[in-house]
RNA sequence: GGUUCGGUAGCUCAGUUGGAUAGAGCAACAGCCUUCUAAGCUGUGGGUCUUGGGUUCGAAUCCCAACCGAAUCACCA
């Protein structure tokens, strides 16, 4: 039973007695009681004055003493001002952990029927992934497994940029100077091989201009990529085979690094696939008066008087935008998967897209333009500024982790705990605290911030971190190894009094943990999962440091702390689940 | 200029539907390993919640304005 749901029924109820039935209509406004005042839970009197008339210290001893006399879960309680501390039964804590420790899987929702796709990574074939994807992915990832830990049926697609000009562009390049070299020979990931060659046709690029003195736009080596395009689209069997044969390349060093990070996906599109969607939207528009033809031939949306801008749907060429494919798409996913609702994992650079998305669909009467959300993220930056490709500051996600991974070795062989582990544990456990301390301090903060990583500085393995939580765990399981009980009580103590303050300031928190992890605040929901994680697991320790557990001497109460900690460990492992992130069970 | 989003301790960040004296970590300083794992715990110092108005019994939180910063406003994706 939830304590707030339970106190503000008794509230209410007081309300009502006291103060008429037309009182009980006041919403009952409770709160934590802050730790500087006795009592668990906080009732503010305030918003009553208007019915009672009275003072908000008169009012608050009366709705006190009543609930008092009503209610033998209610201990005491006290008035501090405008504030009514209620303190409840030890006994009643009690019950509460019974039930937590008793829940099968603690914290997961029951199913809601709802389905739920959401999009995230979309990367671009022609460079690898850098920390920027990190972000989206670790985002996309832990939101989905957020939505499905509240019951949704949740679709995890991934819609891959593998057409255009930037792909050729490293065709190119690979044409002119590869000499046939292939991720076998050179030893290199297919995606890094592929990057190396678009950067290539970048230098290559510049040289031809500045030999001719020509703008970008005009060098030879340009037209060149646009042709290698057009000859694409038209369907050129040479042209696609290359096309294929390096992005055959570029999928194995994703799904390398993809792996790594934990990041799955239930379905992947391609664009090469996609880009025609949408042309039949466009008709659609024209017939009901939303779009207009220009005399060239293209086709234009009007949103000046939302406040938006004129936008392109077709080009002059008869040809189809980024947007008119982004419009067939989500028409598309919605009527072959009956959609409640779609999550864009995009960056913030994007916000005017989704914008005008959702206003056109909405302009072609699709209603469920509103089941839309851009999940919209900050850029990460560097302590120099930007991320700039063209000055070689982007931070590679494979270098980081291999980076990352070293670190985490280092620290852990420093600390000497490595003594007894083999080679090949060793190595799980410094991949798994690598990526649970990148992993943490990516979704800690809320998404739409921009945020700031410092390679050197950022990751840290002490305090709010990943690796203090994956810590945590391992204590705590190191404990119950060295307890060597089977079979833990899970009704609690039969003796509440025997509960300590501290104990009870713990299952008041585990009792939160199904509200905390509520997608409610889309936004930022894994940020708050995390920092939830972060809150149980200090907890824990500061429990850890002001009793004894195993040596105990109270039977009872040795095995109630023994079944504590477990459900800790219990719950701490479901919400860094949540966040992708794996708890060693010794490190 | 229009639109959208941010601004909280020296730094990186939390801050639930508006509640009591705004919290962590890092960095600094002082303690705690013969005791269940010190990647830990305890303590000290550090704040005009960008600024100014407004609503309210009560504002970091809601509204308005200003300032600062970011993104975007392509026949690119």
């Amino acid at each position: 039973m939830n304590q707030e749901v339970f106190i503000s029924e008794k509230v209410k109820e007081a309300v009502k007695s006291l103060y008429g039935e037309a009182a009980a209509a006041l919403p009952v406004q409770l709160q934590a009681t802050r730790k500087e005042f006795e009592g668990d839970v906080t009732a503010v009197m305030f918003p009553l004055l208007k019915v009672s008339r009275k003072s908000p210290e008169a009012t608050g001893e009366e709705v006190g003493s009543w609930l008092k006399e009503n209610t033998p879960e209610i201990e005491s309680y006290n008035v501090v001002k405008g504030f009514l501390n209620i303190k409840i039964s030890q006994a009643f804590w009690n019950s509460v952990f019974a039930d937590i420790a008793g829940t099968e899987d603690f914290g997961q929702g029951a199913p809601t029927g709802r389905t739920i796709m959401v999009e995230y990574s979309s990367p671009n074939t022609n460079k690898p992934l850098h920390l920027g994807h990190i972000r989206n992915n670790l985002l996309g990832s832990s939101v989905s497994k957020l939505l499905a830990a509240n019951g949704h049926n949740v679709i995890k697609v991934n819609l891959v940029n593998d057409r255009g000009i930037h792909i050729c562009k490293s065709m190119l390049a690979w044409l002119k100077r590869g000499n046939g070299e292939t991720p076998a020979t050179s030893g290199k990931k297919g995606d890094h091989l592929v990057g190396d060659y678009y950067v290539l046709f970048n230098n290559m690029l510049k040289e031809e201009c500045e030999k001719l003195g020509c703008e970008d736009k005009d060098a030879p080596i340009m037209k060149e990529a646009q042709e290698m395009l057009f000859k694409w689209e038209s369907g050129d069997k040479e042209v696609v085979e290359l096309w294929k044969k390096m992005n055959g390349w570029v999928y194995e060093g994703f799904d390398e690094t993809y792996k790594r990070l934990g990041i799955e996906f239930d379905k992947i599109y391609y664009e090469s696939q996609t880009y025609l969607f949408g042309k039949a939207l466009v008709q659609k528009g024209l017939e009901a008066g939303v779009f207009e033809k220009m005399e060239d031939g293209s086709v234009w949306c009007d949103l000046t008087a939302d406040g938006l801008d004129r936008k392109l749907l077709l080009r002059s060429d008869g040809t189809s935008v980024y947007m008119t494919q982004d419009l067939g798409t989500a028409e598309q996913r919605y009527s072959e998967f009956k959609l409640d609702e779609i999550i864009y994992v995009v960056g913030n650079e994007q916000n005017y897209h989704f914008q005008v998305l959702k206003l056109i669909l909405k302009k072609l009467g699709f209603d469920w333009s509103d089941a839309i959300y851009h999940l919209s993220y900050g850029m990460v930056e560097l302590p120099e500024g930007k991320m700039k490709s063209r000055e070689g500051t982007v931070v590679d996600a494979d270098d980081l982790l291999d980076r990352m991974y070293n670190t985490a070795k280092e620290t852990s062989l420093e600390l000497g705990k490595m003594d007894g582990m083999t080679e090949e544990e060793q190595h799980k456990l410094f991949e798994m605290l690598s990526l649970g301390a990148l992993k943490y301090f990516i979704i800690k903060v809320d998404p739409r911030k921009t945020m700031l990583f410092d390679p050197r500085e950022s990751i840290d393995f002490n305090g709010n971190t990943g690796p203090f939580i994956q810590y945590t765990h391992a204590r705590i399981k190191s404990i119950l190894r060295k307890a060597q009980i089977g079979n833990l009580p899970v009704n609690g103590l039969a003796d509440p009094s025997k509960l300590l303050e501290k104990e009870i300031s713990i299952i008041k928190l585990l009792n939160t943990f199904p509200e905390r992890i509520k997608e409610g605040g889309m936004a930022h929901s894994p940020a708050i999962v995390a920092n939830y994680a972060y809150e149980l697991a200090k907890e824990f320790n500061q429990y850890y440091h002001d009793v004894t557990i195993m040596k105990e001497t109270d039977e009872e109460v040795r095995l109630f702390r023994l079944a504590l900690i477990s459900v800790i460990a219990k719950v701490l492992t479901k919400a860094m689940g949540i966040l992708g992130i794996e708890l060693p069970e010794r490190m």
